[in-house]
RNA sequence: GGGCGAUUAGCUCAGCUGGUUAGAGCGUUACAUUGACAUUGUAAAGGUCACAGGUUCGAGUCCUGUAUCGCCCACCA
């Protein structure tokens, strides 16, 4: 190595990057007899821009993966995409300015691969240019053939075991997508609404306040509900009423109603939301819809003019018509939180339809036994996935009326309806573009039509276990390594992607998915906003932050916060890697000057060592240990902050000045070839502990010096070899920390005296216990040159520990 | 309204199963240093550990309550 170098990750890190693909020092290898370690990397959907929250969640496993390997572990870290399905579909229909309900299928499907496939290597060089371990050719995508074959198979299988049912009902809807949704889909946002006092008429004539946000669902109102213990409304229960539209509708009772709300008398109409859908079940009420797929009024006998019109628009279309009519008493503005589609922000309706559904609601508690085995880290994360669960109200609707996606593989009789899901052999089946074959229905017709949906995308990634479990890039592992070792996602997907998979595992194979759930956090910008696809992160870049800091510098702040914490993202943060990048750098150059110098080799063992050598080694190794047992609970900044204290404190602040004296000293004494084996082997090791957490520098001090000693082509191969050693290194580790706080007294004393740490000083005097004085006469003469003393005495004296100094005439 | 998390130095965050003067980085001040270090080192200033009770010989750490912030869920008449 030359020594004037400076090291320069824009050339560096992508040479690395490039040395461990061409040495396939990451490959998975399926015929290895070492424990093996899965890993279910999280395929990112195609929806945009990586951002840097997506840097957050994987930088954090990936360390892991990179942990793993340094144990010992046979680890299987893939990569996958998400290509298909919503998401993707309104990535192109923005970026290409289309519409897919206009485009033909095969031509908006074509546009979607396009897309997504110039997206895919997008993707994958920020993926690479971050370091990420991942064995790339194990690399799938979700919307390819093999994937599909699986989804359907799956399909046929739950269909065949009643798991999956088709059922006409009112279901969470989007008129904006043109598809029914999961509840999942659904999130909060806030929206300026008008509240609107409508004049009823009861019985006797009198007016019966009716209070809504909805006028415009009046031409499906069914009924008026009132609380049973409703003083104001007994009279009027079991009467009817005249709507402001002049429908007469029932005056019912049901416990759900709030006295308190509005006037205590509710209108039912189907469907405003969840209650109106359990009225009506409940109640037996005849559903009226008043709205076409599209989402606008159909021709109503007590609306006609309403004809065409959207939500929005009808409502004040029919506002107006109320309001000449002196129908409305009062209004007034309000926000309230409403449920929209968290893909494109419209809020969600309830339409009835034919829909797929996965049975979820009967099997709660054997999905909340399956989330208690499995180890959720951070624990408490548990909590949401129990709450979510507990809080179902939908089976998992799994169908889309959408066009990129994976087709549902089912038939319907045209004249009867039955249902006919077809055997898939070993191709997928698209029933949109191939018909089922010579079959007749039971009935008697010949007509069977494609059920002409795609599946929910959650149905395809809940099954990403099983995707990389059977990959035939497995070769004999093939299907034999379910459960996987570890998951790791963010905490926002706990209620979809998390619950879906522990499901399907459940249905599947009886099992959980994982052994381990490591939740991520979210990264936040500074003032408290979610970096997320729809913020996309705005000024922070990942391929920008990587190019200007290096990948080993964001990777380092990305494992600054606890696990499952959100973090904010603090620019200055990035210093800190920067700063220690530069300190291994030299550190590294001033440990291989003298190794070089010396022609060390690792084969000569010294005759012995030094004790400050033992001790610093027994550091060493103790703090690598205290590495694992962190990095084991996935716990990443302690493992982090365990490295910072003993590389910087224990080994550049004073392990490095302790030998210099030594190292600048008589090369003949022994003291000196243990210096240099003690700096080989700490060093190594401290290259080694850092690897996880910054690839790049690491690989390149071990390439400038290690490799041709040890033999083994990348750093990322080697394993972590650290005893827990707490017990056996005890005394060593003991002398160490005193020998610490004498250096500590010392320069502070010299502090005192107005003496430079430099200066030489004729005498120190070292108190203490005397058995520690003991220990540390055995290192008398690295305190002497760290201290630039010409004599050294030990004074025994219980307890105090001080230094004296006597200066220099 | 329910659940979960957070509240520790000016800023960003650690503090594991409760134990002597509460830590790191950045920032600030002083001094030193460029023969590993476009720097680094040493020292210093800076914290009633959100607040109020409680348990304990002892609490930032456990319990109860309050406040503020964030996330998730519910309410959507």
């Amino acid at each position: 190595m030359n020594m004037n170098d400076k090291y320069d990750f824009k050339n560096s890190e992508p040479n690395w990057q490039k040395f461990w693909a061409e040495n396939n020092v990451y490959g998975f290898n399926p015929d290895s007899d070492k424990p093996l370690y899965t890993i279910d990397t999280p395929p990112p959907t195609v929806s945009g821009a990586i951002h840097l929250g997506h840097i957050y969640s994987y930088t954090q496993a990936e360390v892991i993966a990179r942990y793993r390997r340094f144990r010992g572990f046979n680890v299987r870290y893939p990569f996958g995409m998400d290509n298909n399905g919503l998401p993707t579909e309104r990535l192109v229909e923005k970026e290409l300015n289309i519409k897919g309900k206009d485009s033909s299928l095969k031509d908006f499907t074509e546009k979607c691969l396009a897309t997504t496939e110039k997206y895919k290597i997008v993707y994958e060089e920020l993926w690479q240019s971050l370091g990420l371990s991942v064995d790339w050719r194990l690399e799938y995508s979700t919307i390819s053939e093999p994937v599909q074959l699986l989804v359907q198979k799956v399909f046929k299988d739950f269909y065949d075991r009643g798991l999956i049912t088709r059922q006409e009902a009112p279901a969470l809807f989007c008129f904006e997508c043109g598809t029914s949704v999961a509840q999942a889909e659904v999130e909060e946002d806030e929206k300026e609404s008008v509240f609107y006092d409508l004049a009823f008429t009861d019985k006797d004539g009198k007016t019966l306040t009716i209070a809504t946000t909805r006028p415009e669902l009046l031409p499906a109102c069914l009924a008026i509900f009132v609380h049973p213990n409703d003083l104001r409304f007994r009279e009027l229960v079991g009467t009817n009423a005249t709507t402001p539209i002049g429908d007469v509708v029932p005056i019912l009772t049901d416990d759900k109603v709030d006295m308190e709300k509005g006037s205590g008398a509710v209108m039912c109409c189907s469907y405003g939301d969840e209650t109106d859908v359990y009225w009506v079940r409940e109640h037996k009420l005849k559903e009226k819809l008043i709205v076409d797929r599209n989402g606008k009024f159909k021709k109503l006998d007590n609306a006609p003019d309403l004809l065409g019109l959207n939500f929005v628009d009808g409502r004040a279309k029919i506002i107006e018509k109320l309001e000449t009519a002196g129908k409305i008493l009062a209004s007034k503005k309000i926000s309230h939180n409403l449920g929209v589609h968290e893909r494109c922000g419209t809020p969600i309706e309830y339409f009835t339809t034919v829909q797929w559904f996965v049975k979820t609601l009967p099997i709660k508690n054997e999905i909340l036994e399956q989330g208690q085995k499995i180890n959720w880290y951070p624990a408490f994360m548990y909590k949401r996935f129990e709450d979510w669960t507990l809080g179902l109200k939908w089976d998992w609707c799994i169908s889309r009326e959408r066009f990129y996606g994976i087709p549902l593989p089912a038939y319907t009789c045209d004249d009867c309806g039955k249902i006919f899901v077809p055997e898939i052999k070993d191709k997928p089946i698209d029933p949109r573009l191939e018909s089922i074959g010579d079959l007749t229905c039971s009935c008697g017709s010949k007509k069977l039509s494609a059920d002409g949906n795609v599946l929910d995308t959650w149905f395809t990634s809940s099954l990403t276990p099983d995707i990389n479990n059977e990959s035939d890039l497995n070769g004999a592992m093939k299907g034999k390594m379910f459960p996987l070792s570890m998951r790791p996602q963010a905490h926002d997907i706990i209620r979809t992607w998390a619950f879906y998979t522990i499901v399907m595992a459940y249905y599947r194979h009886k099992e959980v998915p994982w052994h381990d759930l490591m939740v991520s956090g979210h990264i936040l910008a500074k003032q408290g906003v979610k970096i997320s696809k729809k913020t996309g992160g705005g000024k922070y870049q990942p391929a920008e932050l990587i190019a200007e800091h290096s990948a080993d510098a964001v990777r380092y702040v990305m494992c600054g916060a606890k696990l499952g914490q959100d973090a904010y993202y603090d620019e200055a943060e990035v210093e800190k890697g920067k700063k220690l990048i530069t300190k291994i750098f030299n550190a590294g150059k001033f440990v291989f000057s003298h190794l070089e110098e010396n022609k060390f080799n690792k084969e000569t063992k010294p005759a012995e060592i030094y004790p400050t050598d033992t001790w610093i080694l027994a550091k060493a190794e103790n703090a690598m240990s205290e590495m694992m047992k962190s990095l084991d609970q996935y716990d990443l900044i302690i493992a982090r902050q365990r490295f910072e204290e003993f590389f910087w404190t224990d080994f550049c602040d004073n392990y490095l000045e302790l030998v210099k004296g030594r190292l600048y000293g008589d090369k003949e004494k022994s003291g000196h070839s243990s210096a240099l084996y003690t700096l080989y082997h700490t060093y190594l090791k401290i290259l080694q502990m850092l690897a996880p957490f910054m690839p790049h520098i690491t690989e390149e001090m071990y390439q400038a010096y290690f490799a041709k000693q040890e033999k083994i082509t990348s750093l990322h191969q080697m394993i972590w070899l650290a005893e827990n050693s707490k017990e056996k290194n005890k005394n060593d580790l003991a002398c160490w920390e005193t020998t610490l706080s004498y250096i500590y007294a010392m320069r502070q004393e010299k502090n005192k005296l107005n003496l430079r740490l430099g200066d030489s000083v004729a005498k120190i005097i070292i108190s203490g216990l005397e058995e520690n004085n003991k220990k540390l006469a055995l290192a008398a003469e690295d305190l002497k040159n760290i201290a630039k003393a010409q004599n050294i005495e030990f004074k025994n004296q219980p307890e105090t520990i001080s230094v004296i100094i006597e200066k220099q005439d």
